[in-house]
DNA sequence: CTAATATGATACACAAATGTCTCATATTCT
DNA sequence: AGAATATGAGACATTTGTGTATCATATTAG
């Protein structure tokens, strides 16, 4: 029997334990269970409680960022209108969240369910793409795998602009949609 | 006296250290010094004796690929052609490098003189954009920090896209070229 | 050929992180 | 208030990576 079963996990401790992680690796993706509870404020056998390993942290992380990712998207999701302005939508709702899901990038994912949820983000955005081709705002000859890897790095290059302070959250999102749609068309 | 200049490194033993370390670095960052000498085919003393700790390893191997990025830009730099033909011969040098210089992009740089390098390409670049916005090829209101971002992203995209196979690679450094002038025009 | 030395293999000490356990304390639930 | 239990603190063994030293062997240079 393993040992997350035998004991309920606090909100307030899981919260913890997850804000500090997530903060932690994205400022190192080598960080120590040790400093992830001692950032958590909390003992470092209770992080070892709930999470047998480091690995297991991690996954339950990545699993919470892109749910969080996908519920954003997901919440702007307006199938009826133009494929533009649901491009517009999913890039200022996703944008500011790029400190959330910014360790993703650095982590190698091995996990199955995180991948075939990363795959579905994929479609959904390829999804767009055609229907943009379609309304003819993009370029019919751009390879639609080539047009999703622009948008997927686009909203990171726009929130690494904002964390810089070179853009406001607002002018980055313009100018991402701008970048992409004369890009591809 | 530190250990490294009692000894004489030889070649083919520190291009052996130098291609395991940036193979395995680009596969995973947390690579350890007994893997590296052991994808090397060397022994581990060997690999500590000239190269006293990890970072000083990381050091010289982001160094060495700094410098490949640089002299690849360098060789095709041509001050007195079009802007948008410097930027073309660019893209086509530099995008094959990605599985050079991709572990660069999840290590964080501490040394100075990397920052100081890195710098320099990036200033290279918004000379390049500048100079572009003068020929009136990209609008001289976006911001030349954000043409810089996506010309360093571009690549990196590009590159992934000749890796995954959903490219050629010359056909990946085109459409990088048609995305960025069209995107920022 | 011979001397100098770089390397490989091995053993060793050391530090750091991990994972487990116990028990007193704090928190929550009834 | 009292029971149940989640947590914090600390001790402990284990593992893993690191860095050093030694010596025989292979390689190179003179």
């Amino acid at each position: 029997m393993s040992r997350e079963s035998r004991h309920t996990i606090r909100p307030r401790t899981l919260e913890a334990i997850l804000d500090a992680a997530l903060r932690l690796f994205n400022a190192d993706s080598g960080v120590t269970m040790s400093e992830i509870a001692r950032a958590a404020g909390i003992g470092r056998a209770t992080l070892h409680r709930h999470f047998q390993d480091k690995e297991e942290l991690i996954q339950t992380l990545s699993a919470h960022c892109m749910e969080e990712m996908n519920a954003a998207v997901v919440a702007t999701d307006t199938p009826d209108r133009p494929a533009v302005d649901r491009l517009y939508a999913m890039l200022k709702s996703t944008i500011p969240l790029g400190d959330r899901y910014a360790f993703l990038r650095f982590e190698r994912m091995e996990d199955v369910d995180l991948q075939a949820d990363y795959q579905k983000q994929l479609n959904w955005a390829a999804g767009l793409i055609e229907q943009l081709k379609v309304e003819g705002t993009i370029a019919k000859d751009v390879p639609t795998s080539w047009a999703v890897a622009q948008v997927d790095q686009i909203i990171w290059t726009a929130w690494t602009a904002v964390w810089n302070g070179e853009l406001a959250a607002d002018d980055a999102a313009d100018l991402a949609l701008r970048t992409l749609l004369k890009g591809l068309s």
